[in-house]
DNA sequence: GACCAATGTGTACGGTGTACACCTGATTCG
DNA sequence: CGAATCAGGTGTACACCGTACACATTGGTC
């Protein structure tokens, strides 16, 4: 039996206390000054180590992205889609806020996580539930997006599968199988992925129209300020009223 | 007279120059393969000759972004404000599509450059000529501000000189000098930064209030979604009808 | 022609991510 | 029990990065 004065056996490291060490790391110190070595450092261990739990740098920020999804509150119940759509959006606000640099991660990552789609399923069921088409969540989720996410270019633009490492050739039997098991995993994001695919008789099939969802969203923030200049809307009234900006 | 064979004269470097060369380098390999090395192999130059034309990467950046906002179309002439804006916005978006890296660069520089500044003041001046308060105007600009770029948050917080070298103290008298000149050149800008200040009876002087801000916008797009929703929106009607989305 | 500031060069340093070969220690199996 | 296995931790090395600093070369001015 070897000899390791250590006081108490280390202990094993894992994929999860790197996340965890990593997160509270870039807190303390910025993201920018977060490597793979100054990490190391902090779990005590040579850096390669490190490579052990985690695919490289990138996957290491993707798993910091999903520890910060995971702290957003899930959806209140028994309450209209408006004020949970609203408490939802804050409670995902202060986690970002919790973490200074999150928001310039979220919005480097291109990748999306299971738990980032998961978050963006739960986030779409709340429209439907209260009422809104397929059509119009499709496009309030993008018009949304940039509110709390950078997600809203490319969320709905493949269907492709969850960083389902592309390992060559697709034997597109498998991809059926992926499409399925996805659909049972996220049946929102699903609905609206394949209701624009094909919702035609318009003549050209659409896939996601940039250019629209961004006028979209645009043109529903210019209609708002106009309302709100003919309204003569002040921000003290709007202070003391609470609650939305049309009063 | 030592002999260089080169056929022509060496054009010189100037900071034109490299800027340009950066951008339309970065437009071919990304941005994540721009290095300052690699630029200057491009320009045929060791690398430390850029550092004589730009303090450092972060300058560079920094007047990359600039170039881009120098892209942006000035604003229409007789125009209603709406129409304007709605074409200016569309207008920097052609810009930022033009280069693909454009949006995260500008969304990670913090320091305002004079054609930032330039265009923000422009901006915001649009707002005003159109009728809006200077209170709807400031919290109308951080509405739209992540709409286009990612200066949502800091721009209005404080007063500071646009990247006035912060060297050592300012001397208190200079620094009236420079809001001086800072009004006469954004007048716009520094109008919404002073009103924030004092524009009191109530009994906080709120600096710029973030949440505020936030919510502001946020429920603006939950009052239009709502609107559309039980006006039986449709993207195809949208589409037929053009124009904005309330029809 | 001599001077001088501006511009370009060369070398070097400390940092980064990570490939690859190796060691080690706990677990499993004959 | 001893040997085998193998996931997890180590050490070394490489190519690349931004850039400080001392130096060489220029083009323009008197």
């Amino acid at each position: 039996m070897t000899v390791h004065l250590d006081v108490e056996r280390r202990v094993r490291l894992n994929r999860d206390r790197v996340l965890r060490a990593a997160v509270s790391l870039a807190d303390e110190i910025g993201i920018e000054a977060l490597s793979m070595r100054r990490l190391a450092q902090e779990l005590d261990v040579v850096p390669m180590a490190l490579y052990k739990h985690v695919q490289n740098k990138e996957e290491l920020l993707d798993g910091m992205v999903e520890m910060i999804v995971g702290e957003i509150d899930p959806p209140v119940r028994d309450a209209d889609w408006k004020s949970a759509v609203r408490q939802r959006v804050l409670s995902a606000r202060r986690a970002l806020q919790r973490h200074p640099w999150a928001r310039q991660v979220v919005e480097s990552r291109t990748t999306k996580t299971p738990a980032v789609l998961d978050y963006m399923d739960s986030f779409t069921g709340m429209f439907l539930a209260g009422g809104f088409s397929v059509d119009l969540t499709h496009h309030v989720m993008h018009a949304i997006g940039g509110r709390m996410w950078g997600f809203t270019q490319e969320l709905f633009d493949d269907t492709a599968s969850p960083q389902a490492e592309p390992s060559a050739e697709v034997p597109a039997e498998v991809r059926a199988a992926m499409l399925e098991q996805m659909a049972a995993r996220y049946p929102n994001i699903v609905a609206i992925a394949t209701s624009m695919d094909h919702d035609d008789d318009s003549v050209v099939s659409h896939g996601c129209d940039d250019q629209f969802e961004f006028e979209f969203a645009l043109d529903l923030l210019l209609d708002g300020f106009e309302r709100l200049r003919d309204q003569g809307w002040t921000s003290r009234a709007a202070r003391r009223g609470g609650g939305s900006p049309a009063a």
